[in-house]
DNA sequence: GTCTATACCAAGATAGAC
DNA sequence: GTCTATCTTGGTATAGAC
């Protein structure tokens, strides 16, 4: 059974507070949908104001030009991305409560809830699209992402070779990263097939099986 | 030591055949270093020209539209790009002959002398750059790169499982997938390195590392 | 905070002389 | 195959009335 996307219904302003304008929320939905479509440049300010329903120079009274919309998108993803992040102060206590498997399991898990909201999926594709172009997007794919997923599970990992969880000739960044890589190419993969409507039932089956296979490598 | 990079001296036109003018040549030369900077979209005739010392007028005698000097780049990458490939004709000789690791060897050091060819590197930036707007970026990247790559790979691997040189139990498709998906995503941060003009050398070590990590594992 | 009107600019592209 | 000149479109953004 097909589960139903969900949305974000209100975005956070620049300054994180959340917007209570319904205009200016609603602008930023649209630009999200058009910019997850066709690009950021690829899509003009008359656009956006076009599908919200106003005029170009009605939106200049909630941003002060186009760039900030995309600040403003950005600002609301890096919120939303670092909770997927096992979190600092839980290491210690995942490391001893739980086994490899279950870590990996459970992040998977995180992971799919967080990219089964239609509106985090629609960023995704934004900062993948801006990735070559827009330092920001780099930034907050390959730090906040990439390297501090790896870096975090990395240290359960570390953690976990001490406790005899996993062989000691190995070391638990390096581990990371063998298991990570995958899984983020996996779903770059997840996320264009999604996007083109096609069926990510291979993609699934490829990420459980991965995960089948690095549990066998360090068994 | 630094090698020089190298770079493609003269380009092929949509048809393959080789380009005689110096100017055509110069406007692809232009073209590729600017879109590789800033995107397809980001670039203007009028830049390309200024580059090259001619009147945007003069570009249409050579190219009938903006669109179509991309389509020369992406036909030029094609050409290059399938030669990182396992001839298909080889394979069978290549199973019997090499070792697991000497293909995965032999085949990244294959990769490194394709990416570190200056024009080529600048070309798989404009890839990445499009990949998530235009659909023949997209086709050349998961289709011919990623799938083709996995497939003669696993081809080779299934061959290795009936000889007893890989373990029975495994499936040559699924190992080929499991090697190859962190080499694309190592590749990739590659790619924004050496274009942010940072050390790679971290991610050599990584990509080695994986090598020696998929040997253990598959052993 | 919405509108109308408009400024201003840069984009892709063409006509026609040389 | 290069140039000058020009066209047309569509982009971001602002001024000022309501």
């Amino acid at each position: 059974m097909m589960i139903k996307d969900q949305e974000i219904e209100q975005f956070l302003d620049k300054d994180l507070k959340p917007i209570m304008n319904a205009t200016k929320n609603k602008i930023l939905h649209v630009a999200i949908d058009l910019y997850s479509q066709r690009g950021y440049r690829g899509v003009s300010i008359r656009q956006i104001t076009g599908e919200v329903g106003i005029k170009e120079s009605s939106l200049y009274k909630h941003f002060q030009n186009k760039g900030e919309i995309l600040d403003t998108i950005f600002a609301n993803f890096e919120v939303e991305v670092v909770k997927i992040l096992p979190p600092e102060d839980r290491i210690e206590q995942i490391a001893g409560l739980m086994d490899p498997r279950g870590v990996l399991e459970r992040g998977l898990q995180n992971f799919m809830n967080h990219i089964n909201n239609l509106t985090m999926r629609k960023i995704w594709r934004i900062i993948y699209n801006e990735l070559f172009s827009d330092p920001r997007a780099r930034a907050i794919y390959f730090e906040t992402i990439i390297n501090q997923t790896i870096d975090r599970v990395g240290v359960i990992f570390q953690k976990m070779i001490v406790l005899g969880k996993l062989p000691n000739q190995e070391d638990g960044q390096m581990l990371s990263a063998e298991y990570h890589y995958p899984v983020f190419a996996l779903v770059m993969e997840y996320n264009v097939l999604k996007f083109e409507g096609k069926s990510t039932e291979e993609i699934e089956k490829r990420l459980k099986g991965h995960i089948d296979f690095f549990i066998k490598a360090v068994s």
